[in-house]
DNA sequence: TATAGTACTTCCCTAAAGGAAAGTGATAAA
DNA sequence: TTTATCACTTTCCTTTAGGGAAGTACTATA
């Protein structure tokens, strides 16, 4: 008999995991945040990431509103990734996980 | 040349996200961490989770310490899965994401 | 003319995630 | 004796994520 709702967290936890889910969305949204304009700067703050996934991601997060792609017309092109204002609403997102993950690594390193 | 590095937030957060990445970790330790114990009412507390997906999640979840899995040896057999103290870290991201969650819906509902 | 940089795309492939449906072995209740 | 509950497992299948390597169209520089 009876289970206890939670629904009314993971409902808008799951919306969020929907948004920022995989590998690579957080980071790519911490390296534009930190600064990073360009593609291929981009691409080289990312360890291990491919061109075609970060292409891929960056529209992604387009359509969501959290970071702006401009074309610049000058010779030649420059493409310019920027945080929309919306990014800025993801970082307590992102310092909780940080903060975790830096305790959670401490944690293993002690255990071994 | 040159991009600006953000290593030192990407690091701890792809850790955070190792463990705690996929659809269903979280909404699993926020149903048992509401007081849900057993197999059957986790699953009816989650909308969609199948019953093999919720079996491997919890094995994963008992391999990172974050739930216990506890046999009591009545007849019939009772098994109850409880949080440990770990999972109680997890707290801040819970809430991050609650929260960026739910404004999110209302951004999107006020949208269309 | 050859080489390098920029911002990608294309192709091909594997692995992991996840869904649907049914089954299982134990006990218990009607 | 049939039905139900509990905690799963098994099988099969599709989808998604993601890696590797190469290519491309343009411009710039030596």
């Amino acid at each position: 008999m009876g289970y206890l709702s939670c629904l009314d967290t993971v409902k808008p936890v799951r919306d969020a995991i929907d948004v920022i889910s995989g590998k690579w969305k957080l980071p790519i949204i911490i390296s534009v945040m930190t600064g990073n304009e360009r593609f291929t700067d981009i691409q080289e703050s990312i360890p291990g990431i491919t061109p075609k996934v970060l292409a891929k991601e960056l529209k992604d997060l387009e359509q969501h509103q959290l970071i702006k792609r401009i074309v610049i017309d000058d010779y030649p092109v420059k493409i310019l990734y920027k945080p929309e204002p919306y990014a800025d609403t993801l970082t307590p997102i992102i310092d909780a996980l940080k903060g975790w993950g830096l305790k959670h690594r401490e944690r293993i390193f002690n255990k071994e």
